[in-house]
DNA sequence: TCAATTTACACAAACGTTTGTATTTGTTGG
DNA sequence: CCAACAAATACAAACGTTTGTGTAAATTGA
C-alpha cells in the first residue's frame, strides 16, 4: 500500500513550503513561472493526487452535488441524472445519487447525510410522500444551494425547473378530444404535488374548452404504478358508462391500463384510446406504442446542473430564485390514433 | 445562514474538552454514562451534526463507496445500484454513482476523482471499451478495496461477483434447442469482456451437445445496441441460408432483431425465435415477450454490498479475494415458444 | 541614491474531527 | 494511611489543505 504523496512533500523536495506549492498548483497570482512550472513538474513526476477531504475541510468546499431523486430505474431520472453529470462533471464536481423510493423517511435522511457530508448544492425531486419540508429549510438554512426539479416544493423560495404539466396535459387531452374519444378517464398522483394538480388541471380544462362533461367518477386518484392502472382500468371498464379513453398522468398507469385492456380484448385504439406521460423508454417498444408526453429530461438535467453552477459561483446572495418551465411535447403513437372515428 | 454548532461548542458549553465529546458521542469506552448523557442531550439540544469531512480527515475514513457502472439507465445496472444502496446505505456509508457510458477515459477519470475523494472503496463493472487496467491497479496500491461486477477485470487480484454467464447461454441456447430451432444465430459483444465471451461459449457448448453445427457466419459480434440488432437480423435474414432462431447477448439487440422481424412480418416465434439476456423490464412488455436470461441484479447489488462491507470491516490485508458466480434464470417468454415444432 | 512599491515567497493559523498520552481524581488492599 | 491501580477527563498533536499576513529581495521612480 503506497503512500500518497502530499503537498508537504512536493514542498519539502523544493525546499519551499506547503503554501507556495498549493498556490502554484493552483495557479493563483504571486507566484513566479519558474516556480510553477517546477512544481507542475514534480507533482506530474509522483503523480501527486489532491486530498479532497482535506481541501474540502479547509476550503469549506467539497466539489460535490447531492441529487436527491425517487428512483433512477425510471428513464425520466436516469435521463435527467445523466444530463446533471455531464454538466457538472467539466466543472470538476462529483454527484452522489441518491434514492428515495418515494419514501419521506429516506428523503429526511438522505438530506442529513448529504449535509454532512458538506455538499456544495443538492437537487431534489420530490417523494410521493412528500407533504412537508422542513428538512429543504435546513438546506437553505445552512446556506447550500437548493434546487428543485420536476416534483417542486412549492411554498419554498428556492430555483425550480420543471415542465409545464398543465400544458402537456391539455396537449394529450385535446389531441384525444380531436380524435373522436369523448369520455376521456384520468389517472392522477397525489394533489399536494405540483405536477399531478397540474396535470389534471390541463385535463380538466381541455374537456371544458371541448364542452366535454366532467365526471368526477373517472377522475381516479392512484400510485401510478402498473397494478394500480390494472386495477382501476378494470373499475372503469365495469361501470356503467365506461370510458372510451384514459389519460393517464403516469406511463405505468397507462400501462397498466392497456395490459388489462389487451387481456380482454379491447381494441386499442378503436375501442379505447390510452395516452401516458413522461415518455418511457418502454412506450415505443410495445404494441400498440403508448403516446405520451416528452419531458425533455435529458435538457432538464443539463438546465438544473447549470443552474446549480451559476448559484455556486454567485454566492447565495448574489442569486435570485427563478422558476423556469420548460415545453413539454406530445408523441403521438398507436394507442391514441383512432383509424375510424365515431 | 446559521453557524453549525461543532464539538468544540459543546465542549466548550460542558466545560469539557472536544475529545471527551468525541468520545462520548461515539460511545466509546473510558467516558462515563453521566457525562455521555448530557452530550448526547445537548447535542440534540442543538441538533449538532458531524461534519463528515473533518471526521474523514482525520480518520482517513471517507464513509463513501463508489460505484462505477456503464450507465443507469440500464435496468440491470439501476437494480444492482439499489442493491447496493438498501445495504450499505444502512451501515452509515454514501454511494457515489458514476457512469462511464461504456468509455474507457470516463472510467480512468472517475476513478481518480474517486481516490481523490478518499471513498473507501470501490465497485465496478468494466466499459465495453476497457482493454486494460493500470487505473485499477492504483485503486489496489491506495489500499483500497476493488471488487468487481458482472463485467470483470479477470487479470486483476481482487474479488469478483458475477453471474454464470455460460450456463444462462447455454439454457437459453438448449431451449431454442428443445423448441425445435437448430439454425440459431448469435449476436455477441466484444471477446475480451468475460460476460460476452462465456455466453458465446454456452451458445456453442449448447450446440455442440445437440450436434448442430457451428457456423461461424451466423455469430455476429456488435455493439449490442437496438440499432445493431436491426442492422444484423436484416444481414442475416437475408443470407441464402437464414438462421431460424436469434440469441443475442443483449435484450437491446434482441429487441432490434424483434423490430426487425415483425417490421418484416416474419412469425415470431413459429417462424423465427429470439433470446435476450438480461432481462430487462421491457422484455415482458412488448409483444411477443422476450425469452431472458434473468441476473438476479438486486441480489447481486446486495452481495457486492456485503462484500464491501466485510472487506473494510476486515481490513485491506485480512481478506482473501474471491470469485462469487451466481446462477442465472431463463424466463421463457413468446418470442421462443414455438407452438407447432418444424 | 533612497524611499516607495511590487514581487515572490515563508510563516502560521485554521478547518473540525480523532486519537495517543498525560493528568487528575477516586478507589482499593495491605 | 499510603502505594498501587483504575476510571474519567484534559491536553495536544495530527490529518492535508487553504489563506491571511509578514518579510525579504527585487524593482521602480524622482
Amino acid at each position: 500500500m503506497k503512500k500518497r504523496v502530499t503537498i508537504q512533500d512536493l514542498a519539502k523536495e523544493l525546499n519551499t513550503t506547503p503554501s507556495t506549492v498549493s498556490r502554484a498548483l493552483r495557479d493563483l497570482p504571486g507566484i513566479s513561472e519558474a516556480m510553477k512550472e517546477a512544481v507542475r513538474e514534480l507533482a506530474k513526476k509522483y503523480d501527486y493526487q489532491p486530498n479532497a477531504i482535506a481541501s474540502g475541510l479547509r476550503s469549506g468546499k467539497s466539489n460535490t452535488l447531492g441529487v436527491i431523486v425517487p428512483r433512477v430505474n425510471r428513464d425520466f431520472f436516469s435521463s435527467v441524472i445523466s444530463g446533471i453529470e455531464d454538466v457538472v462533471f467539466e466543472a470538476g464536481y462529483n454527484v452522489i445519487i441518491c434514492q428515495t423510493h418515494d419514501r419521506l423517511e429516506k428523503e429526511q435522511q438522505y438530506i442529513n447525510t448529504l449535509l454532512n457530508g458538506r455538499v456544495d448544492g443538492i437537487l431534489v425531486s420530490l417523494g410521493l410522500e412528500t407533504r412537508e419540508h422542513c428538512h429543504f429549510e435546513k438546506v437553505v438554512e445552512a446556506g447550500i444551494s437548493l434546487i428543485f426539479f420536476d416534483r417542486v416544493c412549492e411554498e419554498m423560495d428556492v430555483t425550480k425547473i420543471m415542465i409545464d404539466d398543465f400544458d402537456g396535459s391539455f396537449k394529450a387531452v385535446s389531441h384525444l378530444v380531436k380524435m373522436g374519444y369523448n369520455r376521456i378517464a384520468h389517472f392522477g398522483g397525489p394533489d399536494f404535488l405540483n405536477v399531478y394538480r397540474n396535470r389534471k388541471d390541463g385535463y380538466i380544462r381541455a374537456l371544458e374548452k371541448s364542452n366535454l362533461k366532467i365526471d368526477e367518477r373517472i377522475i381516479i386518484q392512484n400510485d401510478l404504478t402498473v397494478e394500480a392502472g390494472k386495477r382501476d382500468a378494470e373499475r372503469l371498464m365495469k361501470m356503467d358508462n365506461p370510458p372510451d379513453a384514459i389519460f393517464s398522468a403516469s406511463d405505468y398507469s397507462a400501462l397498466g391500463a392497456l395490459l388489462y385492456l389487451k387481456e380482454k380484448t379491447y381494441e386499442i385504439p378503436d375501442q379505447i384510446g390510452v395516452v401516458g406521460f413522461s415518455n418511457e423508454k418502454f412506450t415505443s417498444l410495445i404494441d400498440p406504442g403508448l403516446t405520451s408526453v416528452d419531458q425533455h429530461s435529458d435538457e432538464l438535467g443539463k438546465y438544473c446542473a447549470e443552474l446549480f453552477l451559476e448559484e455556486v459561483n454567485r454566492g447565495a446572495g448574489n442569486f435570485v430564485p427563478r422558476k423556469i418551465i420548460l415545453n413539454p411535447k406530445l408523441l403521438i403513437r398507436r394507442s391514441s390514433q383512432r383509424k375510424v372515428k365515431i
